[in-house]
DNA sequence: TGTACATCAGTGAACGCGCGTTCACTGATGTAC
DNA sequence: TGTACATCAGTGAACGCGCGTTCACTGATGTAC
């Protein structure tokens, strides 16, 4: 063999952590394939002996991005983290400046909802940040329904943080938007 | 004249109508200035008559969305709203299954933030709503506050009840999130 | 009253460009005999 | 040991397409004389 035994798979492995750094940081629409095969060092022809299709590393690129952030939270804290960690992690300063390595949903959903054929993936998504949430939260009933408020809160907070020009504003939704939804885990 | 006076004002005015609806429905990537005129009965040579560019598009269909949202809220219901009602009205289902006479800030804001040169209609959609929502509080420090959060609430969960593949779950999104939000409310 | 000209909203062909996708190919290696 | 062939990750030219933008033009009208 001219490669090594992995060498495919390892390609494979780069094309979905490019393509999952460049989907969130650009947007879908927005990242081509070709230049993204090129910043890897390789011609695009070679994209489809390891994707089917755009939309193909789409949903793969997409899980990938979603298994890297659980592992990067469970190896930085303990296996569960309280609910008022995970706001403090979601809206720092940190995933705000760096939409490349962060949550694909601030960046992506409103893209992957206006596409024709919307995937599953987006509710995968939805459903671990908000058992993330809950398991980080005293039980109960009401735990159910407040994560799903914070998980709005936050999505939304980071939307518009980074939708906005000014950054005195951003900042403020970040920090504004932190802080009352921390309260409402207190009072619970 | 060959045309009525007004003719040219009532044509860009339809311009800026159809191009608000399709940027806040498609994104504004996904919106070619071809169909868009094409739907209008025009061609597509005949946009440079009235546009500098695409982008000056953007900004001015915005402007438009934002001022006509105003002026329905001014004719449906009083002057001032309350800031219940507001989120009763911002998470219907209506407003849900109907981006393209919506808010632009769940749809747009993603990609805005993403573009190159982000221009300051952002925030001042931004501002708008959180004015909106302030006057509709009892006043206070706290309203203030309380505006930033709530207004992250609705615009995440629009984003991703609008990015959700199962119809449940984005319902149970914008439900769960208007009461509880609402109950933030009541509380203050 | 009739002719020549100016106006100007809109036309439609053309531009260069990047997109996603296809495919015949290269060339280094391992295998068969 | 040396030659012929199979493998296969990656190459790069080419495809049709739609994009944003430009521009010489049309043709109905109003105005000047």
């Amino acid at each position: 063999m001219r490669y090594a035994e992995d060498h495919k798979s390892q390609t494979h492995q780069r094309i979905l952590n490019e393509a999952a750094a460049r989907f969130r940081r650009d947007g879908i629409g927005a990242t081509g394939l070709q230049p993204l095969m090129k910043a890897l060092g390789l011609t695009h022809g070679g994209f489809y002996a390891h994707f089917k299709s755009k939309d193909d590393l789409v949903e793969k690129s997409l899980r990938r991005a979603v298994d890297q952030l659980d592992e990067a939270r469970a190896a930085r804290l303990s296996e569960t983290v309280s609910a008022a960690t995970f706001i403090d992690m979601y809206l720092a300063t940190e995933h705000f400046k760096e939409p490349e390595k962060g949550c694909p949903l601030p960046t992506m959903s409103s893209e992957l909802g206006q596409r024709g054929q919307p995937s599953e993936i987006t509710d995968e998504l939805i459903n671990r940040m908000l058992y993330t949430l809950q398991a980080g939260m005293s039980a109960g009933q009401e735990a159910s329904d407040k994560s799903v408020m914070i998980m709005s809160g936050l999505v939304g907070a980071m939307v518009l943080a980074r939708g906005a020009k000014d950054p005195q504003l951003a900042e403020r939704i970040l920090q504004t938007t932190r802080d009352q939804l921390k309260q409402q885990i207190a009072e619970a």
